[in-house]
RNA sequence: GGGCGCUUAGCUCAGUUGGGAGAGCGCUUGCCUUACAAGCAAGAUGUCGGCGGUUCAAGCCCGUCAGCGCCCA
């Protein structure tokens, strides 16, 4: 056979994209048709968390995709039919906003274009953009099939949506109403409560009076929105509030507006807040909406809906934003002679999770979703255990979330997104709530009706993903194959917004959990522990790092970081550490494919094994064990780990290197032996590190040459490697151990003497009387001489005859190096002195527990023999090292 | 106000049922050893945030305090 070449040096430029469309073109992520799938056959099932169409992917997205296509990658080489449904969703705000920003720089606007036009351009940038997401996905290297792909907008989607909000309409469940929402005036929409996000600011809060009708006096009030005063319909008091009493039942007269307004008694009023008296505004202020729904006080709005106060103000702050009529507000007050004092006060205040405007409250027409017994349904999914979360610690956010719910707001005043399936005829009031349009219903001819102006919340489709990417409300093969979903991956920022509504919506409309998993993310942070942003321009596009590390560094390096859902904090340079890796395995690689030069390979069951043959395929059973274990229970990082140190550890530290003692050998024979069974283990190797290292498996997997043995034509359809209890070997491990701790004691007393690793050296080994390994290291006394660069071995149970060497004592056998020349005695007493001090403590510790009556009778027979194991060995090792030090000095 | 998380080596972090403290990076020393200098070999570095408790035994369990961070109201 002739030797197979890699590269020198290796880049990940030279196949990774080659490498994805060969996989797309054999179509390996499409799982097999539903068909074909066998009865007993689990599918594993991901939907990806649809990434905005009009977005760039960011660390965050590089992070959660990375995890799914380990699971998926991993699942599908378990042999399950697997499937991992990619998507965009059309990012209502997210997008309208991108496009106008578009047309205000050439000249125009949403307004000028008209509806229709809009909605035509928006759907350009969308196709535009769509391409630059799934670019970045397939760069990356996500494994989902894009054949299945799908967008929130596209038809299907389209379609479930209607067919979810109508259904939630006849089952009473989505209202229309006049209510107050979140509104941003920057947006021009409403949002619903979890779109607002607070945060702390330094205001002020204003003291000022209102005079009584009566003529009686004046009461003090404070407030933080001075403004909104324009749209007060009350002042308020605790009923219980002493100071107070007399005044319920009057009223006073608003200044500026002159309007008589009531003083009522609610309970809702904290006495130690303020003055003890709130203005009421029911227009601009969730609690006094609900003070003003118990004392049926009038509700007045001073806003228009770009934030502007409208006619229902006096005059003069007509068309002034909420800031300016606050600034003019306080200044009439004072003219007026009302003014009392201001003095800063921070509060939260809630702003637009998309453009960061000021929220205002704000009374107007809207649809909402009834949401206590959607959540009544999602908590009991949960109670019955239908959905588990990984680390379990979210579902404490999950359950308050749904035990706290109110309701939800889904019209939002856009274009761009699901119009209402809703039409008005104003002619008779009739409001008609339609699958279909109505409009082209012969039935209807001669009536003038009007659709809903309005769209729903982007969230509305999104939470219908996990089935309606599979054709509902068809009962397709692929959503009775496919649904539920088996693991959801996200990052905790979207529990409430995503996770929990779809859960609510599997309940409701499929009567069954869309996912049984749910593995949360942290998030991606900077080494400052800052949230990646654009404004703060720390952000990281995953494509600069796969362009300068490889999608597979990003890749196990994420994943080998993604430990507990903790949040991460990152630096491009952390990347090297995956690249880093990927060179390990290509270099191994590429000396194993080099010594092919002249080779037979033979059948894997005719390859007789040696004792380290063994104990490499020991490892390596461990770290199959491992890998899998870590899997099940969603720990990447220790997944990724036990792979890692089996590869770099095991395999390249010490197994190949031993082997080189076969490959360099003269006999043909166990030349051929030697590079076929490496060959096996590389093999498997690379099935074991695939989900992981995608790429540089699947290039090498191919390099590989015709084995004696079938094997799968790609590695990404090849079979995860099992357990197997053949392989384990106790005996050999525990011997490869003392051989190991042998060699190291030999080269670390190499290095404290710098003796130069060129020159060999010569050493005696002695063994206890009855030592268990004294024959595995005579039979290794070739590896041994390699390991240690030696020239000459010597083992006996006896200290060797001649002096002018240095000892080092082991578990169960002393080694003594022959240095003379280098031999520098103060130094030596030095070394043997710290390492008795350390032994030493070790052994007072040791004699301390076993002293311990306690510790004899309640520790496990198991726990106290191996103390004194222990005790007894550094004993025999202080008393060795005391021995040297004398015949130095002597 | 309610809830959650974090505090372990210089840095970033693992540490799964309590039983001799780990990784990567960084640092020191020696090596261009015919796979890999993105490497090899060796080495140093820890009152596991403080205090108290449970236990024969605590980084791990309980209580408490402190600092940092997040979510919700």
């Amino acid at each position: 056979m002739k030797a197979i070449e890699l590269a020198k040096t290796f880049d990940h430029k030279d196949f990774e994209d080659r490498i994805y469309q060969h996989w797309k073109a054999h179509g390996y992520f499409a799982p097999p048709d539903p068909g074909e799938i066998k009865g007993d056959a689990e599918p594993f099932v991901i939907v990806i968390p649809p990434p905005n169409v009009t977005g760039v992917l960011h660390m965050g997205h590089g992070l959660n995709n990375s995890l799914q296509d380990v699971l998926i990658r991993y699942y599908r080489m378990l042999g399950r039919p697997t499937l991992w449904v990619p998507g965009t969703d059309h990012a209502g705000i997210a997008t309208q906003n991108v496009v106008e920003r578009q047309l205000r720089a050439r000249g125009t606007s949403r307004r000028d274009l008209g509806r229709e036009r809009f909605v035509e351009e928006t759907w350009k940038v969308k196709d535009e953009h769509h391409a630059i997401i799934t670019r970045q996905l397939e760069k990356i290297g996500a494994s989902c099939d894009w054949s299945r792909e799908r967008f929130t907008l596209d038809e299907g989607l389209s379609h479930a949506v209607r067919e979810v909000f109508v259904t939630l309409y006849e089952r009473g469940l989505v209202y229309r109403g006049n209510y107050l929402v979140n509104w941003c005036s920057s947006c021009g929409t409403a949002l619903s409560d979890d779109e607002v996000e607070y945060s702390e600011i330094n205001g002020r809060m204003y003291h000022y009076y209102y005079p009584l009708a009566d003529g009686s006096g004046q009461v003090e009030i404070a407030t933080t929105r001075p403004e909104t005063m324009l749209g007060d319909t009350a002042l308020a008091v605790n009923p219980r509030d002493k100071r107070y009493g007399a005044l319920i039942g009057k009223s006073a007269i608003l200044p500026l507006v002159g309007r008589e307004i009531p003083i009522v008694a609610d309970s809702y009023v904290e006495m130690e807040f303020g003055t003890g008296v709130v203005k009421v505004t029911p227009g601009h202020d969730v609690n006094d909406w609900e003070i003003g729904q118990r004392h049926q006080l009038e509700v007045i709005n001073i806003l228009n809906a770009d934030g502007t106060l409208n006619e229902n103000v006096p005059e003069p702050y007509r068309g002034l934003s909420a800031l300016d009529a606050r600034k003019a507000v306080v200044l009439d007050v004072k003219a007026a002679g009302l003014y009392i004092r201001d003095q800063e006060h921070a509060h939260q205040i809630g702003h637009c999770y998309r453009c960061n405007t000021r929220i205002e409250p704000f009374l107007s027409d809207q649809w909402f979703v009834r949401m206590k017994p959607l959540a009544e349904k999602a908590l009991g999914a949960w109670r019955r255990g239908e959905v588990r979360f990984y680390p379990q610690r979210w579902e404490n956010t999950y359950t308050n979330w749904l035990e706290n719910i109110r309701d939800w707001c889904i019209s939002r005043q856009l274009w761009w997104g699901h119009r209402i399936p809703v039409w008005y005829d104003d002619d008779s009031g009739e409001m008609i709530v339609s699958r279909s349009d109505p409009t082209e219903d012969p039935a209807n001819s001669g009536r003038t009706l009007r659709q809903d102006e309005d769209v729903l919340d982007t969230w509305f489709s999104s939470w219908l993903w996990p089935f309606s990417t599979l054709g509902w409300p068809e009962q397709t093969t692929d959503l009775k194959t496919f649904y539920p979903t088996t693991t959801l991956v996200t990052a905790y920022d979207i529990i409430f917004f995503w996770v929990a509504r779809m859960i609510m919506a599997g309940m409701e409309f499929m009567e069954q959990a869309p996912f049984r998993d749910i593995y949360i993310t942290g998030l991606i942070r900077d080494k400052q522990g800052r949230k990646m942003s654009k404004s703060l321009g720390n952000g990281m596009d995953p494509l600069d790092i796969v362009n300068r590390f490889g999608a597979d560094a990003l890749k196990f390096t994420l994943s080998f970081l993604a430990a507990k859902g903790q949040d991460i904090l990152l630096d491009e340079d952390d990347f090297h550490f995956g690249s880093k890796f990927a060179n390990k395995i290509w270099n191994a690689s590429r000396y194993l494919l080099m010594n092919l030069e002249g080779r037979t390979l033979l059948p894997r069951d005719q390859i007789e094994l040696t004792a380290v043959d063994r104990w490499i395929l020991h490892r390596l059973n461990n770290a199959v064990a491992d890998v899998r274990r870590a899997m099940q229970a969603y720990r990447f990082n220790d997944a990724s780990s036990a792979g890692y140190e089996f590869f770099w550890n095991d395999f390249c530290d010490w197994y190949i290197e031993a082997s080189k003692i076969s490959l360099y050998s003269e006999d043909e024979a166990e030349k051929d032996r030697a590079i076929s069974l490496l060959l096996y283990i590389l093999e498997e190797s690379l099935r074991l590190l695939h989900p992981f290292v995608s790429f540089i498996t699947e290039e090498i997997y191919q390099k590989l040459p015709e084995f004696a043995e079938p094997r799968a034509e790609s590695v990404i359809v090849a079979e995860f490697p099992r357990e197997r209890s053949d392989r384990q070997a106790p005996e050999v491990a525990r011997d490869f151990a003392v051989l190991q701790e042998l060699v190291r004691a030999v080269r670390t007393l190499r290095s404290e003497f710098t003796i130069p690793p060129a020159k060999r050296i010569s050493f005696h080994v002695r063994s206890e009387p009855g030592f268990a390994s004294t024959t595995f290291l005579v039979q290794q006394h070739p590896l041994i001489s390699l390991l240690t660069t030696a020239e000459r071995v010597t083992y006996s149970e006896n200290a060797p005859a001649s002096g002018g060497s240095i000892a080092v004592v082991g578990t169960g056998f002393e080694v003594y190096v022959f240095i003379r020349d280098a031999i520098d005695v103060e130094a030596e007493i030095g070394r043997l002195l710290k390492s008795i001090e350390k032994s030493q403590q070790a052994l007072q510790g040791s004699e301390k527990k076993l002293a311990n009556p306690g510790f004899l009778e309640k520790a496990g027979d198991e726990i106290v023999q191996k103390e004194r194991q222990k005790r007894d060995e550094l004993l025999r090792k202080i008393n060795k090292m005391r021995g040297y030090m004398v015949e130095l000095k002597g």
